[in-house]
RNA sequence: GCCCCUGUAGCUCAGCCGGACAGAGCAGCUGCCUUCUAAGCAGUUGGUCGCAGGUUCGAAUCCUGCCGGGGGCGCCA
């Protein structure tokens, strides 16, 4: 929260105390209004805690000004009490210009930075596509999110570790080798099988033998080598990639399935064993070990997450999945549960599925038939920023459809574009002043009290909300709410750059400086922001 | 049948821990380049917030039911 409005929350419930009432501050809200009319900050104080006191809402609201025109909080100028009992606060404009001199102060580092996590180690693991193919739109969308989040979530002060959980053993490839075998024999891959011209591609390089395993794994080495180069192409690194075959041939899943036992939470039949997971809230008990003696995915997914708590000591893991993932949710909680370890501990966020439309066609898709966009074609074609910024426009929660030829034909409509040219117009600013010499006086003999068009503190007001949705978009994973905060921002510097010529025979100098000053801030801001979702900022365009 | 998302302008989406006349971009229509980049700015057209109840001083927002869309309910991974 920042410090004004911090102020005047703190003068709010000290008002009521006066009046003998003890409030909590979730309570009541105080907020920037979307008319400035409204004043710079309005509270509904009044209207939810009438009738604590048996009071008209604008009776009590009343008390309030009184109360605080009294006791009034630094920067207050006047007050109104409008419509059904809301108290407008109207400010001196000056908490924008020391607003802004402190910006200028911390500068890009510090700027916007919480401390919101108190170095809490968390660990997110995300995108963690099997190695069956190469990366598709899908994946890349819930990667670039994922990413960005893990940047919010530093920037609010957490310790992250990101993770790629590779999915290198099992049924699929084994059926990845089959189907490499099998174009390298000249047969065609059978319906189960993985079809995609790949698979084609990576059969006349195999020189392996006749053995689908080998086959597979050497085939999945190829698709992670694929896979992590696509996700170089849109900026992504991951701190750890850590592997499945690793988890199951250190004896760990053995581990979990007997420390559940030893929990009387396993019952056998035959050769398998069943997870009770009934008993911590999932719909069904789940096997852990099959038939033939195998271990479920299940099972070495529990291990996986055993080892992530409990051998790496995070506080808290957040698994970015797909919405078709969603059947894991309760196992896992219920085994995090089972293990002790507590399933609030466990964040699973499910990233809705991820559709294109090319014409007038809704595109289906299937790694196994092949038919999938590759990510890399997308990214080739508009580059890692436009990616990045079009799957980070729009929430989670949200079934998103791409439109491929929108994107690939318009990218001149592309947001991204706006957004990158407020940031060259700024930069264009900057390089007009050192071109004319313009040497800036010493920060104390700027004057930011001229900044007073409705332009600038339009910017101004936009810019100080920053540290303000870092943190909110932090707390409820929602990266694209910089993207939000970046094209109204954008838009409001395009507004101010139309109408306020920072550099011109016709601006004072003494203007020019506090307008250079305000540039200055914005582009602290922009990259801020920018930096958050991964885009590169471009000087100029 | 059960579980998770979702239904807001012609299109893509914000707004959803209740608040003051429902917002943006695109598409359409009108204007604006002799000064820092017109990939821009300004104006304008366009909405029974899926439907019906309920809670409330106040509902796009909360609750219930219905209708529609996506995904999931494997000894696949």
């Amino acid at each position: 929260m920042s410090d004004v409005r911090m102020a005047i929350t703190v003068a709010l419930l000290d008002a009521m105390e006066s009046f003998g009432v003890q409030l909590d501050r979730s309570f009541f809200v105080v907020e920037r209004p979307t008319r400035i009319e409204h004043g710079e900050f309005s509270s509904n104080i009044a209207m939810v805690a009438a009738s604590k006191l048996g009071e008209k809402p604008r009776s009590l609201a009343e008390k309030i000004c009184a109360y605080m025109t009294e006791n009034p909080v630094k920067y207050q100028q006047r007050l109104e009490i409008a419509g059904p009992g809301f108290i407008n606060f109207f400010l001196d404009f000056r908490y924008l210009h020391d607003g802004l001199a402190q910006v200028v102060t911390v500068g890009e580092d510090s700027f916007a930075r919480s401390n919101m996590g108190s170095g809490a180690r968390v660990q997110l693991e995300f995108c963690s596509a099997n190695p069956t193919g190469p990366l598709h739109v899908g994946n890349g969308w819930w990667a670039s999110y994922g990413d960005a989040l893990a940047r919010l979530l530093r920037r609010c002060g957490y310790d992250v570790s990101t993770e790629y959980y590779v999915n290198d053993t099992g049924g699929q490839i084994r059926r990845l080798g089959e189907s490499l075998l099998a174009r390298r024999a000249g047969r065609e891959v059978e319906e189960e099988g993985y079809q995609g011209e790949y698979v084609k591609d990576l059969a006349d390089l195999y020189e392996g033998p006749e053995d689908v395993v080998v086959a597979g794994k050497w085939a999945a080495e190829r698709n992670l080598e694929a896979i992590r180069a696509s996700l170089d192409k849109l900026g992504i690194n991951f701190d750890v990639w850590y592997s499945q075959a690793s988890i199951e041939e250190s004896g760990a899943v053995e581990g979990i399935v007997s420390m559940l036992a030893s929990r009387g939470l396993i019952i056998e039949e035959g050769a398998r064993k069943v997870f009770l997971s009934t008993r911590f809230g999932d719909s069904r008990d789940r096997y852990l070990v099959k038939e033939g003696g195998d271990f479920t995915y299940l099972a070495g997914d529990i291990a996986y997450h055993y080892n992530k708590f409990v051998v790496r000591g995070f506080q808290r893991v957040i698994d970015i999945f797909g919405a078709d993932h969603h059947g894991q949710v309760a196992s896992l909680h219920a085994a995090m549960d089972a293990l002790g370890i507590g399933s609030e501990r466990l964040e699973i966020l499910l990233g809705q599925m991820v559709s294109l439309l090319s014409g007038s066609d809704r595109l289906k898709f299937s790694k196994r038939k092949g038919n999938l966009i590759p990510l890399e074609d997308l990214v080739d074609e508009i580059g890692p920023s436009a990616t990045r910024l079009l799957s980070l426009s729009t929430s989670i929660d949200r079934a998103a459809l791409v439109d491929i030829e929108k994107v690939k034909a318009e990218s001149m409509d592309n947001p991204v574009y706006y957004i990158q040219y407020a940031h060259a117009r700024m930069a264009s600013i900057e390089r007009v002043r050192d071109r004319l010499g313009i040497v800036m006086p010493d920060f104390s003999r700027i004057d930011l009290s001229l900044l007073v068009h409705p332009r600038e503190l339009a910017l101004l007001r936009e810019l100080m909300v920053l540290p303000e949705v870092v943190e909110e978009a932090g707390a409820q994973r929602e990266p694209y709410k910089i993207a939000n905060w970046l094209k109204e921002f954008s838009g409001l510097f395009h507004s101010f750059y139309h109408d306020c010529y920072v550099i011109s025979d016709a601006v004072e100098m003494e203007l020019t400086y506090a307008r250079l000053c305000l540039v200055a801030g914005c582009k602290i801001g922009i990259r801020v922001a920018l930096s958050l979702l991964g885009v590169e900022p471009l000087e100029q365009m």
